[in-house]
Order: structure tokens, then sequence, then C-alpha cells
DNA sequence: TTAGTATTGAGAACAATTCTCAGGAAGCAT
DNA sequence: ATGCTTCCTGAGAATTGTTCTCAATACTAA
């Protein structure tokens, strides 16, 4: 994950913007995190990695990571934000209705399939969010 | 679209809901639009087509509409909804990081096949939405 | 028609996001 | 290193988006 800070530190460089310490805060608790992470829980984690972070400047830094196609956007209920690294540029949800359970999935056959159909079709994909709402096993 | 409405309200009924002009109103508003809409464009158009229609009850109709599953909530930057009619349960977009513009794409081969494989896997897909990021032929 | 109750609109309350601005830190040239 | 320029920052105000409250209303079933 380390790997993740260094790579994304690296492109906001060439971009042409800063590295400061609360960007690298925002950057590093992104890179940590399990799961997708709300503006919010971002602030708390980075400020016990570093004392002085606004929560202007968690939303700033999200918003510029996302410019830069370095942080996807994902929604499940409430916002979430994760990093975007080569490895899962694709965010894989299923929702159930009834119990609300989120299940993040691996992005295979198919989905890798319709990213080279878009590819040969002219969309350069650089990422995504798939969110398929239905009744779990469980539940149906 | 009228048939959407009529099905949409029929479908409010037998789950025991009331079927009320405001509410109405609403599922007119989303049944006639050609984009998803956000809470307060439904709220806008819903008063010129019936006088009293609270924005509170703009959000209640659109809450209620997700959880029976008649409504899917599209996020393409800002937050939007529209109905799921059989024919459009998947929501597919392709958003341009450099020009922003929007294509909605139908689903075909690899989506159908994907919902296929959730459908064996246990999962009862109902809908969803797919949005890809990335650069258009024009920008890339 | 009537009774019972879910639903309503308005605006207050609350939450999420963006803006403003003076002070501070990055990065470049020296 | 040092100083200079400019970008970036935090705090809190302002704005925007969403939910709650409650008395009045309109649906539905009988």
């Amino acid at each position: 994950m380390t790997q993740d800070v260094d790579v994304t530190i690296a492109m906001l460089g060439s971009a042409g913007h800063r590295v400061t310490q609360p960007r690298r805060a925002v950057i590093e608790v992104l890179a940590r995190a399990k799961r997708s992470l709300n503006p919010e829980e971002v602030y708390e984690r980075a400020r016990k990695l570093h004392a002085e972070v606004g929560l202007a400047t968690v939303y700033r830094t999200l918003d510029m990571l996302q410019e830069l196609g370095l942080l996807t956007r994902v929604q499940i209920g409430s916002k979430g934000y994760a990093l975007t690294c080569a490895e899962h540029k694709l965010h894989f949800h299923l929702v159930c209705r009834k119990c609300h359970v989120v299940t993040e999935l691996e992005a295979d056959g198919p989905l890798l399939q319709l990213q080279q159909e878009l590819d040969d079709s002219g969309f350069q994909s650089q990422g995504g969010a798939i969110e398929m709402l239905g009744l779990c096993q469980r539940c149906r």
C-alpha cells in the first residue's frame, strides 16, 4: 500500500501540484483503508496522522485526486472514495435491497471484456463503479 | 411512457401505499423525463403538473420508490433518479473526465451475461447503475 | 358517507459541501 | 542554504442539500 502512496504522490507532483503534508496525509489514509471512506472519515483519520488538517482541505484534495483520475467515487447509499490503483480500477458492489448488506466483487471475465469493447469503440476507460441492486441469496 | 406510470402506480398500491396526487405527479415527471433528474428538478416539474407539491414529499416519494425497486439512483457527478422499467434495469453511463460529456449506453452482451452470472450465483439482480470514467474518443 | 389513518406542505432543523481570506509552507532560482 | 513568489492552508461563515415536525388534509375500506 505504501507503493500506492508513492505512486499517487509522484503523479500529484508531475501534474504541477505541490506535495504538502495535508495532501500526503489524505492519500495515506485512503491507501490504508480497507473500504471506501466518506470525506468525514478521511478527515478524522487524517488528523491522527497529521494534527493540522482541515475538513475543507480534505474536500479539496479529494476533488483534485478525482480530477487526476487517481481516486474513484463510489456510491453505496452513502458516498465513499477509494484510490484508483492499477489492479482495482473497477469498483463492483452488490447491494441487497432487503438486508442492505454490500458485497464487493472482483471485476472478472465479462467486465474485462466490457472494458475491452469500450476501448475498441474509442472510449479509454480509466476506472468506474458498478452498483447492482437486488436480493441476496439469503433474502430472495 | 404512460404505461410506466400506470404500472408504477399499480405496484405502489399493491404494496399497501396510498395512491395520492403528489405521488402521481412525481411518477409522471420521472416517466416523462428523457434523462435522470435530481430531487430539485423533480420538484420543479411536479409543481407544474400539480400545484401543491412539497419538496419534502418529493424526497419521501423518491425514497419510497427506491425502496420498492421502482426507481434507480444514478450518479453522474450530481445525483439523479430514473424510473426502473423492464427494458432499462441497468443504467450505463460513460463519463469523459476531460469534457464531462455523459454518454448513455444500452446494456448489451457482456452486461446481460454478467447479470446471468450473478443470478446463477444466488444474487437476484433487480437493476443497477454502471458509471465508467475515462476519456472519450475526441479527448483521448 | 363516514371513520380511521397514512400522507401532506411549510418551514425549522440538521447535515454536507463550498467559500473567504489572512497567514504559512513548497519549490524554484540563486 | 536563503529568500521570493505563489500555491496551499485552516477556521469558520455561508451556502446548499436533506430530513424532521406537526397540524391539516385526502385516501381507502366498510
